[in-house]
DNA sequence: ATTTTGACCTTGAAACTAAAAAAGTCAGAA
DNA sequence: TTCTGACTTTTTTAGTTTCAAGGTCAAAAT
């Protein structure tokens, strides 16, 4: 098989490998299959991506810009930084259960430099745009409160760690189960609730 | 080794595991060496004490009565809600710094079903105090709210979920770090000056 | 020059094994 | 009724084997 362009072949890659790690999980997911998708050898994968844990990467990598360039398409536009906020628990909704078998978790465990500092990064960006909306609802008058990058920070940590308090049993292995999601949505909404009439003016 | 009568003994046996687990960890205690410590055979403790995990339980079971006794205790005599609600905060801050070995984390992945039963029950009850004490908040006229129990659960929840996301990473298998908690009793009194402020009436 | 490949090497996870250590039992003593 | 020494059973650890999957490379194809 081959490409027009080197990027093109990439990208392909990046699609045929997101096709299968969605269905069947990454680990489930082996090089020769990727290959065989593509009626390539398996060698070829490796002259695009270092390993496949640096394809794995890149993956999350790709659906995470979506995921952030929607988000930050909302800060941006949103007229009542209220409603941005709750936008955001929506998309994040809808991102999770698209890609829940993608093995998020899995790789957050791996502990290997490259990847935490991957992790650190998006956990940083979504901050910044919660920090962004509240900044904007802070302008607005509609927000009032002191320090805007720590409440961003401790609201995006609350928010989070919901989805490790709502389960009563903790999986250690097991992907995020789509059914229980919806439960810790339900309860970032609320908790968003009260928070924004916490930080109301 | 021979105590006055059965329950005396239990709690020698109680008293000597907690000074072994708190120092060195559950897992890394045997049950020789609690029975050398009494000076009493390894076989007594089986008398008292189904089996090891057993005799954890008890221990855990002991301390965490000592710890809900406080934290209903400041519930019941507590003038102002808002007060009430941080004093639970420094409690918990309290008796984590003095009991972070023991292992309270392993025996929570054990999902043995008498384990994970404890557990819930455990969250229930603090989860009942919050209540208790924002039924006494709303009764007062402090807050408002539409579901006690709700915002009980809620605020539980939140307070609980930052134990996994102040950390930047997650450490499976190691006990709670002393130093990163502190980090975590700051987010949750940080949190939790924004939830009352959200249920102010 | 860049891209691709078949053939090949390397690694890591699972499946055994044996030995050691710790858990757990019990008949009988105190 | 409480306790124990001597015992068995289970779990843990470390070492080994094996094989599928990961990863490499010289040479071929474009």
């Amino acid at each position: 098989m081959q490409a027009d362009n080197k990027d093109d072949m990439r990208d392909k890659i990046l699609e045929a490998a997101l096709k299968r790690f969605t269905q069947y999980g990454a680990s489930k997911t082996t090089m020769n299959e990727i290959a065989e998708d593509l009626r390539c050898s398996k060698a070829s994968l490796y002259y695009y991506f270092p390993d496949k844990n640096g394809m794995h990467q890149a993956v999350l990598q790709k659906i995470g810009e979506t995921y952030f360039q929607e988000m930050e398409m909302e800060a941006r536009n949103a007229t009542s930084a209220t409603k941005a906020l709750f936008k955001l628990v929506e998309i994040r909704r809808s991102f999770i259960s698209r890609f829940c078998r993608l093995e998020l978790f899995k790789l957050l465990n791996d502990c290997s430099t490259t990847v935490q500092e991957l992790m650190v990064a998006a956990k940083k960006r979504e901050m910044e745009i919660h920090a962004a909306i509240i900044q904007h609802g802070v302008n607005t008058g509609e927000f009032k409160v002191e320090d805007v990058h720590k409440t961003a920070v401790l609201l995006t940590q609350a928010m989070m760690g919901l989805r490790f308090t709502v389960p009563d049993v903790v999986h250690k292995n097991n992907d995020i189960d789509v059914a229980l999601f919806e439960r810790v949505i339900e309860q970032q909404k609320a908790l968003l609730e009260v928070f924004i009439k916490g930080i109301k003016a």
